[in-house]
DNA sequence: AGAAATTTGTCCGTATGTATC
DNA sequence: AGATACATACGGACAAATTTC
């Protein structure tokens, strides 16, 4: 048999499926995911394609694969069903320079720093973390 | 020949060889990266090899892959020599995260991160520090 | 405009290494 | 030590997007 894949990829139609039952609750945070053989056996795709999927879920932070244990279900947070809450929020404070930035700004270590925190997420999702450095007093 | 991956696996080796050669100006920022098949046949290694090689390097922003076109070194210092951009340096390298950002991010402490990094300076002196944190994306 | 060549994308099957229980 | 499961690597096949002729 060819491997036709007309619109969606398999592995992506396999990622969703599985991402519809973690958020559905049919796999609960922290259980264990079918194994690889398993999911192989259900959506009758080899392991690299099941493997595919699986990596999408962990991309997007659905769950945490360990290493000669299995994959896991990540708890969800975020239970806003509205539209994609790309929410950033923000939160200033007082920092000691590391190593790194003590020598970037020329300064001695533990010297008190403006750090400025930006998490941008979608969906329960942290998308990035911004973390903004500067010295106080000197906008 | 078996397939021993003593250390470190063969698609990070080949990984981090381009990765050199980007840094280095032997592939400028905005030139094509030799194709998969010419890479296959100099490294020795499967297509599937490489375009693991390849990933790494998309998730690390290193490059752009366009379908049907191929994959492009991006720009990663600001090269352009006009006022605005002067003095402001970008890095990009994996980082493991650590307890804070692991929280965020609903990930493992030691988890691999993309840090960017922004260094702007006026003259000699270090204006701002901007990192930014996300999780690897694709496969 | 159309066909061929090029290049990346997806999928399969298999084999072997490595980590954990 | 054995069983289980994930990680790496290979080779082949076809699909889809782009470029070239």
């Amino acid at each position: 048999m060819p491997t036709p894949h007309y619109g969606q990829p398999r592995y992506r139609t396999i990622a969703d499926e599985l991402k519809q039952r973690i958020e559905r609750g049919a796999i609960p945070p922290g259980a264990v995911l079918p194994t690889e053989s398993v999911l192989t056996a259900e959506f009758r795709a080899s392991r690299g394609t099941i493997r595919q999927a699986i990596s999408v879920l962990r991309d997007e932070g659905f769950v945490t694969t360990e290493h000669g244990r299995g994959t896991y279900a990540n708890a969800r947070t975020c239970n806003c069903n509205t539209d994609r809450c790309k929410g950033t929020k923000e939160r200033v404070n007082e920092v000691a320079a590391d190593a790194g930035l003590a020598a970037l700004f020329e300064v001695e270590v533990g010297t008190p720093l403006i750090e400025s925190e930006s998490i941008s997420r979608t969906g329960a999702r942290v998308e990035m973390v911004v973390r903004l450095y500067r010295l106080p007093r000197h906008d």
